[in-house]
DNA sequence: TGTACATCAGTGAACGCGCGTTCACTGATGTAC
DNA sequence: TGTACATCAGTGAACGCGCGTTCACTGATGTAC
């Protein structure tokens, strides 16, 4: 790919761009970034990507569609991410988890405009198979996770995996949504940061399910 | 009030309104309901309260002025039933965090708009000091009832109360946020209720701090 | 290697629309006397 | 009780603007021969 962004030998001032699809998330990104996911319209997108304002129809059906692609690829990043931090349990589950609870925020901090496309767009999810089917690759991480943390205990005291997967998952998202800052507006203030918050968190939980670090 | 919202000597068709801030805050809450809180404009309230564009600038300076104080109600009213369900710790301090969850979910559910007005609307919570007060007023129900259960600790062993109700507020407010159905787009699917998530959630978390239902 | 041609990405003008906001105004209300 | 008047909530017309979307078009690209 060449620096600004277009391939081959399409020029800037050429008449094709030669890479438009990529151009128009990339700059839907950084809009999102700044202003939120509804903060920016499909006309803004194509002048500040530099094409006409009917050049976008030639790769997104509307303005939902560029979102929801948007919101498929982080999703695939952030279960690519969940599940590296995962890395298959070790050196043992407690901690893998909270590496998984630091993964969920390093992606909501690093990644502001893919997280609010994946979880504040108000897309709904079921509109775009592509999308549920991204969104439940993320999820799975954390359920074979807790499947796995769970099948240490002893069967009589082994808590639903399942289960085990959504208080995670809850209590990242809600850590993520209320405390991590954001371009568009900051969040509430905090004596400690929301990694330390949710690691705490995590292992208070663990704890009580019998799991420790060790 | 009478019965078409308007006070006093004016009836339908009068001049004067009579009840028109009442009835924008109550026209926006509806149209939020329907739409989320982006999916409204200053006009369309105006259209649906049945006056002129223009009559809204006589009680708000803006769009984000409704908004604005559409939340600072809504974490008034949420404030006062949390407090309500935490009922000074009755029967004992875990069911009444319990309580809590519950009624968290609930205002999330009953009230959709509010809200969303007071948690995914995007205002900064800075720019508006009534706003800011409301909302504190809430998370302190929650922060007196983590210093409650935390007192109960031997000293040696007591959790800080601080982290104990951002804890409690970040699993509340992620089962509310992913789980609890919207009008604006059904959420994710689950296996049990929010209600029945958090209330385990919340108790396997505070049994790990030695707190139990006694 | 050269040429004719099919493809299709991007153009730019156009449309109707609803938006936020302003303005001078109007008329209902309540009050001072 | 009646009247004159100040107040101010709501009117309706107007403005410039950016939006989403369409359309016939243009010209760059790649390929078949």
């Amino acid at each position: 790919m060449r620096f600004d962004g277009r391939s081959g030998g399409a020029g800037r001032g050429s008449y094709h761009h030669g890479n438009l699809r990529e151009a128009l998330i990339e700059t839907a990104l950084r809009l999102i970034a700044e202003s939120g996911p509804a903060g920016f319209s499909f006309a803004e997108v194509a002048r500040a990507a530099g094409v006409s304002p009917a050049a976008p129809y030639r790769h997104f059906r509307d303005r939902n569609a560029l979102v929801a692609e948007i919101a498929r690829r982080g999703f695939e990043r952030f279960a690519a991410e969940l599940e590296a931090a995962w890395n298959q349990g070790k050196p043992n589950p407690v901690t893998a988890i909270e590496n998984c609870g630091k993964a969920y925020l390093r992606f909501a901090r690093r990644e502001p405009a893919s997280y609010a496309a994946m979880f504040d767009s108000g897309l709904p999810l079921e509109a775009d198979p592509a999308l549920l089917v991204a969104s439940d690759q993320a999820f799975t991480v954390l359920r074979r996770a807790a499947e796995l943390a769970c099948g240490l205990q002893r069967k009589g005291t082994r808590p639903p995996p399942l289960m085990v997967a959504l208080h995670i998952w809850a209590m990242a998202h809600g850590i993520a949504s209320l405390f991590v800052e954001r371009a568009d507006g900051g969040r509430r203030k905090l004596p400690m940061t929301p990694e330390d918050l949710l690691e705490a968190g995590l292992l208070i939980y663990l704890q009580s399910l019998g799991l420790e670090e060790a």
